[in-house]
DNA sequence: AAAGTCTTCAACCGCAACCAG
DNA sequence: ACTGGTTGCGGTTGAAGACTT
């Protein structure tokens, strides 16, 4: 990579060290966060307050989630790009735990590929089927969420559909009240798709945004594909 | 086993908005 | 109102590892 190493201004560009983790935690754990500028300056750190912003706000924060997106969080990318568009801070406001550069980076990966040419896409993805039983499903398709989208005039409405594996399902609907989703957001929209409990997840549920939007989401559960696999779906119709 | 290709993700850059003086 | 510094956002890049041939 040119450049990086030292800049210009003797400024560390590139990967973080443990050790320049550890002075930029400790650093927030006693000062807060915000002033970047001065972090960088005070801290003992040679990185750009950019750099330091970054690092805490996309690795070294609490309450970062690690791992994959799950197909609930996906359905919710999906489905809030297509009101929103590229909106990745906004849209990440909805994911707690999710920071703006991981959801850009999963739709990027995820979804942006459907540019690429179809006839690279098919022969990789030939080659990879190669390798599992017929008839089984991939984790990929496992993942997949189908979303549809209909604008009327002063409403906007979705349906998304996503099949989930059987713990997950399980894992979901013995959460009453899913931790992070007790929130709203300044958009007005209120923040915790998930924040149903047991029956209204199977009933239904209407919400109404601060700013005086109504947002109204039926839930439905359903189990397709393969029983013997333990697929079961879930799905929204959302209208804003 | 090796070389080529693709995917993932951390980190950079440029720009715009915001804020204090 | 203007200016310079700071912060936040979205787009892009490139290294590393996984996968395919």
């Amino acid at each position: 990579m040119v450049g990086w190493g030292a800049s210009d201004k003797g400024l560390r560009k590139g990967p973080w060290t443990h050790e320049e983790d550890e002075l930029l935690s400790e650093y927030v754990k006693l000062h807060g966060e915000g002033r970047w500028s001065s972090v960088a300056r005070c801290s003992g750190l040679s990185r750009s307050g950019k750099s330091c912003r970054l690092r805490w706000v996309n690795y070294l924060r609490p309450g970062l989630k690690r791992g994959q997106i799950t197909p609930q969080e996906e359905g919710i990318i999906i489905e809030l790009h297509a009101l929103w568009g590229n909106k990745w801070s906004t849209i990440a406001r909805y994911l707690p735990g999710r920071t703006d550069n991981e959801i850009k980076n999963y739709w990027r990966t995820h979804f942006k590929n459907k540019d690429k040419s179809p006839e690279k896409q098919e022969k990789r993805k030939g080659s990879r089927l190669k390798q599992k039983p017929e008839n089984q499903e991939s984790e990929e398709d496992s993942k997949r969420v189908d979303v549809n989208v209909q604008e009327q005039p002063g409403m906007q409405e979705m349906s998304f559909m996503y099949p989930i594996l059987w713990d997950q399902y399980l894992s979901v609907m013995s959460q009453n009240v899913a931790p992070w989703a007790d929130f709203t957001a300044d958009d007005g929209l209120y923040g915790g798709l998930w924040n149903l409990d047991v029956e209204q997840q199977h009933g239904g549920a209407d919400y109404h945004g601060t700013n005086g939007n109504k947002m109204a989401m039926q839930h439905q559960t359903t189990s397709f594909g393969d029983p013997n696999n333990h697929f079961y779906g879930g799905g929204y119709t959302l209208r804003v």
